[in-house]
Formats: C-alpha cells, structure tokens, sequence
DNA sequence: TTGACAACTTAGGACTCCTAACTTAGATCA
DNA sequence: TGATCTAAGTTAGGAGTCCTAAGTTGTCAA
C-alpha cells in the first residue's frame, strides 16, 4: 500500500471548490454544536436564542418575518414564541401594518439573553483570531461572495447584506473606502461592509444585479 | 435618521473577525438546509445520509467510530443504524479488533445512496466557482487554519486532516510542493492538503503541535 | 469465578421541523 | 350589506434529532 506514488493527491483529491465545500461543512458542525450547547447553558433552545438574537438586533418583529430571517416555517417560530410568551422573555402587540400579525418585541430579561445568544458565533471569531490581517480580510472578501452567490441562488433566506441593499453605491470614489452607504451617507471599505445591517432594503431585482456587478468590477 | 456620519460603520460595525464568525454561521445555516433537503429527497434522513456517506467515504466502521466522526452520541448512531439495517442499505459483522463492536458496511444500494450523500455539499461549490483562482486558495487556507484551531479547542470531533496526521512532513523542500505525505511518499502542495484522508492517523500531541507549528511557519 | 471494561441498546424526554387543516381580522367588491 | 378573498397565525400530527440514564453482554485480568 506504501510506495512512491506522486500522482496519489491528484487522482483521490477533490478539486479545491468542493474542498472547501466539505471544510464549511466541518465548520457548520462546530457551529451546529456550539450553539445547542450555548443555549442549553443559557436555558434556551437554540431556536429560542436565535429568535431573542434577532430580535435585539433588528427590533421587534413579527412572526412571518423571523421565519423569513431564521429559514424555518411559521409553524415552528409559533411555537417556540408561545414558549418565550410563557418564560415572560418577549412580549405581543398589535401589529399596524397587519391586522392579524403581532409585533414580538423582548422584555428586560429577553433582550438581556438574546444580546447574549448574538455572541454565540463568536466563539469563531477565536478560531479565526490566529489569522493574520490579510488573511482575514482575502477570508471576509470570500464569504461576502460566496453569501452573495447562495442568496442568488435562492439558499439563503433574508440577508441585510449591503452588496443587495438599495442604499449601497460601489465604488463611487477612488482609495480604501471606494464604496459609500446612502442611508447614513458615509463612506466604507470592503471590510466594513455589512452582513445584516438593520436598514437594508432589499433593492429590486435589475438593481441589485447592477450593484454587484459594479461591486465585482476589479480594478 | 439620515446625515453626514462618517463614524456610522465604525461605530456599528463589529471587528472583521466577529463579521467572519456570523458569515459563517449564515453559509452554516445554508448547508443544514439543504442537507435536509438533499436528503429527504434520497428517502434518508440528514444522519443516515452522513452515516452512508461516512461508510463509503472511509471503508467499513464501528459505531463508536461512527459517533466520533459525525459528532453525536452512540444512542443516536444505534437508532439511525437500526432504521438503515431495515432499509436493508447496511449490513453488520463482526469487528475483529473488539469484542461487542460490529463493523458496519454499506450494501451495493446505500454504497450507491451513499455516494450521492458524499456530493450533497458540493452545491457549496457552485457558490465558490465564481470566485477567482487566488481567492479560492485563500479561502481554502482560511479553512484549513480554521479547522485546526476548532479542533485544538475540542470543538470539532474527528478529522482526517494532513496537519494533524503522523504521516504529514509539513515543509521539506523549497518550491510549489513543500510538504510531504510519507504514506504514499508523495510531495504536495497546500492546495492539496486533506481534510478528510482515509489513511489519517492522528499524531501524538507534542508531534501535532510541532507538525503545526511547522507547517505555519512562513518563508 | 468474579469484576471491570467497552461497545452497544433501550427507554424516555425535549426540541426541531415539516405539511395540512383550521381560524380570523380586515379589504374588496357585487 | 353581505360574500369572498387574503394574509398571518395556530393547532394537530408525525418523523427525526439529540441527549442522559440505565441496562446487556462478550472478553480479559485478577
């Protein structure tokens, strides 16, 4: 079985793409993992954690827009609401835009865990931690993308990423901070773009093709 | 709301490192739904589909070597394992090398299923091939750095990876190939690297510190 | 021959997630 | 003024995922 075989890597190794296919399959068991653990420390279900996170970071929401932003059906957010109803970490009220949805907003203790469970990712950012300045930013610049082609591909649900904002205008000026963000009309670097900025808008579909070509556009 | 903020981003935005941790949590999120998905269109669940993917991918394995490998308990391997003996997809014998171990094999149908499973996160792929040749390998030794340092903190179970095997020779010669698998007694590149070798025998923990430590010295 | 060990298996419970079938407040329109 | 439509939830039911705790059972060591 042992010999010199220098064409071994080439014939049994998969081409890089699904290499790294398979290594963000690794990294998404941490993560799965991680996060059962971290919300069981915290007495939460993991969806539970995620419905408080999100609302701390986007404000209050209503039932049809979680399961848009967390990928799961109505059903099941109905359910693990009524649980957070119960534990008094969220609270009901009317809804102005729709006459049967209800706005969730967290109480004082909700929004006290779900700032938490925001940070449960971070314990990646140890792991990526180790990884010099530039490599941080080629991996940062490679997630951007790959987000972006999911969501084109209708795998990612909602994303307050700025590349599909309609506030977002690439590479409008020259240096570091090419791009510049309408809404708040200040300049920004690649690095500084964002993956679930509050105030995204969700351009229209020729608009938000146009902004990442634009954004793409090297050089 | 709008005006001049230049300190907008800086304010708001979270360092590079944390922006890392949550783009993977949303390309994690991705992954889990189409592993469902995938599945369930196979006539599996996501488990039995990593369990016949795992069996193809790595020969004949116990359920021990199975729970470490996927990362969950034995009970939860026993009751996948079960339902696949009754799908007639798997078989047991004897495991020589203990006493109440069986071995687990894929019969002609789940080695076929299992193949299939093998590629479910090649969809991942796809979303990687836009990305230019040199940011593809950038990304990829993002990845493998990654994994290493999850794997350090015990939050990634099994892997087959190259620097942490015994056979690994990270750095033996100058050019494009540095490394060395003395297994099959081939040089390779850090494209090349495994993360999944069949052949991966894990070091012991000073030579594994010392594998990494070499591989990731620079010049 | 008695006990320890290792690899399962069983039992039981909480949670996730889905589809399908209601329920209901308002809008539309005849 | 109703009849119908729409959209947001809720309920019911079922498969699957996971866990912990408590057996089972071959083998090996004392």
């Amino acid at each position: 079985m042992t010999g010199t075989r220098p064409e071994f890597f080439d014939e049994n190794s998969e081409p890089i793409s699904a290499r790294i296919a398979m290594g963000l399959h690794k990294i998404g068991l941490a993560m799965k993992q991680q996060a059962w653990q971290q919300a069981n420390e915290a007495g939460l279900s993991a969806t539970q954690g995620q419905i408080l996170a999100a609302l701390v970071a986007n404000g209050p929401l209503s039932g049809k827009e979680l399961s848009e932003r967390l990928g799961v059906t109505l059903p099941t957010i109905s359910d693990s609401v009524r649980v957070l109803v119960e534990k008094a970490l969220v609270t009901r009220s009317a809804d102005p835009r729709h006459p049967r949805a209800s706005l969730l907003a967290p109480t004082p203790k909700g929004a006290s865990l779900g700032a938490r469970a925001r940070s449960w990712p971070e314990f990646m950012a140890d792991a990526v931690a180790d990884l010099a300045p530039d490599e941080q930013r080629a991996f940062f610049a490679g997630i951007v993308k790959m987000i972006r082609m999911l969501q084109e591909q209708g795998l990612i649900p909602i994303n307050g990423m700025c590349v599909t904002c309609k506030h977002f205008r690439p590479r409008v000026r020259p240096g570091p901070s090419p791009h510049h963000c309408a809404f708040v009309d200040a300049p920004l670097s690649s690095d500084q773009l964002r993956l679930d900025c509050p105030e995204h808008e969700l351009a229209a579909e020729t608009a938000r093709r146009e902004l990442w070509e634009q954004f793409m556009r090297r050089g």
